[in-house]
DNA sequence: GTGAAAGCGCTAACAG
DNA sequence: CTGTTAGCGCTTTCAC
């Protein structure tokens, strides 16, 4: 009872309290946290299920949950899926059965997420992240996707551009991708441009190189001069930068370079490239902030968080 | 006795081994790790600490560690010690007393290790990765840093460099600097080059940018011409890279740049890099696999793993 | 072959 | 205010 800090609460005295304390000290005494979780039902061990731990976006994301939990002394479980919504079930279903994580902050790959309605892990607080998924009553914590991408295809228009070429990463439905083209379209909308769908063209994750050199001679090929790029993730910013240093490309050589998504890089390369940022630690704090205030009661009501982005010039 | 596979070994019928899996199976069950661990005192969990999990290398490790321990239904724990040595001492306790880890991987920030050599640390298993830390009888899985940094160096020679300016990350005690300068310096030596200190510069990780900008100010002043410029880690390539950009710097836009750690932004700088890679993924499945066989008693002698490293010429 | 029981270290309930 | 005890679910030992 004293180690808990519930000595006053069930009326320890101080002279006890103070020798157990003294006690603890001397024999460097630890409490059993396995008998601990047994007995509670409690493991102090929050999961996070993310697509890829080494994107360095989302191991940002990690640390940071990481750093808040340990304040609280609970531990950080972490798992990748690659994109695999089987592995992602099976993740689930470990980590809240098998090792009986107090709470699951996830990125989730699903296209349909009914998975997580079942009743068997209503139990467990779940605080999704980065993607929001089709639930009611889903807890989220994401950035502003649409906003960025309106703000910074708007800038593009304000500096003259007419006609952007969008390069969107698959899956396309991921709330992620959807709300970012979203954002272009609308921008270009509310400018007096009409959505024009070969301009906007789909990179498959898997092979992006390929698809950024094919997209842009398709867009050669149909003759289109587009005088903007905008890549919907760092890595199609990255292939378009390295396909436009070559020669067959030459005629993009004086396009306008965004992209969602801000990396050091693009403090290097002479080609400008603007972008939008998000933020990355903010995710990583107020996910594991309000997963943690959920397990312990303190926030009852469900809570999605959005945050801004920040356009980057360069 | 039939769920963990000690059936036979018990002699229990086939017939009730049947039934008893049939039971399992209609009833969902699965058995509660904390009654497991609290009877037999494991924990099916790795501990990882690194230095700092947002770094690409280290993320890139955790996932491959990740996938091997997945495989062996083990868990992985990660912590970041940002380089801290009371945080690491912190880490290691935690994992070990309260946590009960199983075994532990570790790329140490200490200069002195002897913290390791606690007799209550000696029940539970460590591999040391990345870094080899002062220790007798400690296991470890690190790259060659001598080896690869002689290599590019070597290179850099035969290719007609005179003078190489080498830019080294602190803390210089650091096992992977220490071998990366060796191999720097020996290079120079065997071909009659004498080791110049001016052309040894020391940045320190805290303020990256700013110390790179001084030594290459204090090349200058000095009046040295180098040829060749050897950056031991890729956030000093990416220093470097951007200080060139510079006119103040005009005078070394000539020079050959080389990169311990090599980064896929080399293949789209404009300046040519080239660079020594290191075998990531190896070095976490080398890693794990090591740590999983102590425990389990495959292994009992001690292990020191040496990966190689690969010249990328651009 | 199978059934019964002890005990890992903790928490919470209860008796005094 | 303090001391005793049951029981969380598992593994292992022992008796039959």
């Amino acid at each position: 009872m004293v180690l808990n800090g519930k000595g006053n609460q069930y009326g320890i005295s101080k002279k006890t309290q103070a020798a157990v304390l003294d006690a603890i000290a001397k024999l460097d005494y630890s409490p059993n946290k396995f008998a601990k979780s047994l007995r509670t039902g409690k493991s102090y061990f929050i999961g996070l299920i993310v697509t890829d731990i080494s994107n360095p976006f989302y191991s940002t994301i990690a640390k940071n949950i990481e750093s808040v939990l340990f304040e609280h002394e609970y531990n950080l479980m972490v798992c990748s899926t690659d994109e695999s919504e089987e592995r992602e079930k099976l993740l689930v279903e470990m980590m809240i059965n098998q090792q009986g994580v107090d709470g699951l902050i996830v990125a989730s790959a699903f296209k349909n997420a009914s998975f997580y309605e079942q009743s068997r892990f209503s139990r467990t607080p779940i605080v999704f992240i980065d993607r929001v998924v089709p639930l009611h009553n889903a807890n989220y914590v994401v950035t502003d996707n649409f906003g960025g991408s309106f703000e910074i295809v708007s800038h593009l228009l304000k500096e003259g551009a007419k006609q952007i070429a969008c390069f969107a990463i698959t899956p396309l439905y991921l709330s992620t991708i959807e709300d970012r083209i979203n954002g272009y379209v609308q921008a270009l909308e509310k400018n007096g441009i009409k959505k024009n769908e070969d301009l906007i063209k789909a990179i498959h994750f898997d092979h992006i190189k390929e698809d950024v050199e094919k997209a842009l001679y398709d867009l050669l090929e149909k003759g289109y001069k587009p005088d903007a790029f905008f890549a919907l993730n760092n890595h199609i910013a990255v292939a378009l930068l390295q396909c436009m240093k070559k020669k067959e490309f030459a005629k993009f050589s004086k396009v306008e370079m965004a992209s969602f998504d801000d990396i050091d890089l693009f403090n290097i390369t002479d080609k400008k490239v603007i972008s939008v940022s998000q933020p990355v630690e903010e995710i990583g704090k107020s996910s594991s902030n309000l997963l943690l205030n959920i397990i312990s009661g303190k926030q009852t009501s469900i809570s999605n968080v959005v945050l801004s982005t920040n356009l980057i010039l360069r």
